[in-house]
DNA sequence: GGGATTGTTTAAAC
DNA sequence: CGTTTAAACAATCC
């Protein structure tokens, strides 16, 4: 489940692997065309070969090839995951897509549950038009925290979720920062104090942070490089501990929806 | 077999 | 209009 920290892992992970490898083709696996999610698999070659990568960068939860002219963008979404080699046991039948390299080098995009997709797009301006701001950057500030959860009248957690409000948040990390802020996930964006206010976005920047040196969280799928994990699960406090005990006050976590998702609350801590 | 799981988009309902 | 809910997407696990 990559949100902001474990794309950033793959980000840092591919980078100096790619960067200045020249796209000689994208070939979608496994008759899965709709990988390619702007463009037919012709048009999109068209697009892309040739291109040499000037960087690697991060937008959300996006991944950006970044060329002398447009960007491919890749989306993980659940189960995505970016290989730089295929190890025996890979399964092939998982492989939605390869990009191929001119020096004969691949990037292998392996997504058993298919809803991973690339894009090209000529600029960012249309992910940058969708997208929200980015936590880590010093557009986030407790000022525009505070400000623009006022100018909302949602339910926090599906708010701090939504793509187009924080880019890069999802169901682990909205969790631990509302836990963090004695936040309930269901209270509304605008009667949110000042001061928990700031305890959020403090919370928000210190897990994103801490999460990205610990390159990541590993529940389930999650991995990087060949198959390694993220680190940062030992350190959640309430995401996947219910039925424990609330690191805080000892009260038991209970696990309850939230706009259909599973969310993990201390109801002592946490209230509305 | 039924339900939950995950991120995002889109449509419909309120 | 702003917000909420549900479905769709795909595959797997319990």
């Amino acid at each position: 489940m990559p949100e902001l920290p474990e794309v950033e892992t793959v980000v840092r992970y591919v980078r100096p692997n790619i960067v200045g490898k020249i796209i000689q083709g994208v070939i979608p696996q496994n008759n899965y065309d709709k990988v390619l999610a702007t463009h037919t698999p012709k048009r999109f070659n068209k697009l892309v070969a040739g291109q040499s990568i000037i960087d690697v960068t991060r937008r959300g939860k996006y991944i950006a090839l970044n060329f002398d002219n447009g960007f491919l963008l890749i989306h993980l979404r659940m189960t995505g995951r970016l290989l730089l080699k295929l190890s025996e046991d890979d399964k092939l039948k998982h492989l939605t897509a390869i990009i191929n390299f001119t020096d004969k080098a691949s990037l292998y995009f392996k997504d058993y549950r298919k809803f991973g997709r690339l894009y090209y797009y000529d600029s960012m301006d249309y992910i940058n038009n969708k997208l929200g701001v980015e936590p880590l950057s010093k557009d986030f500030t407790g000022d525009w925290l505070y400000n623009n959860l006022h100018k909302n009248k949602r339910q926090l957690k599906p708010l701090l979720l939504d793509q187009g409000f924080i880019a890069g948040l999802g169901n682990i990390y909205v969790d631990e920062a509302l836990w963090f802020a004695r936040l309930h996930p269901q209270q509304i964006s605008s009667v949110v104090s000042r001061k928990k206010s700031n305890v959020l976005h403090a919370a928000i920047q210190r897990l994103l942070q801490t999460a990205i040196d610990n390159q990541g969280t590993t529940i389930i799928n999650f991995y990087f490089g060949e198959g390694e994990k993220g680190n940062f699960r030992e350190q959640l406090q309430v995401f996947g501990r219910q039925d424990k005990k609330c690191p805080r006050c000892k009260t038991v976590i209970e696990k309850i929806r939230v706009a259909q998702r599973g969310t993990h609350i201390c109801p002592h801590c946490q209230k509305i």
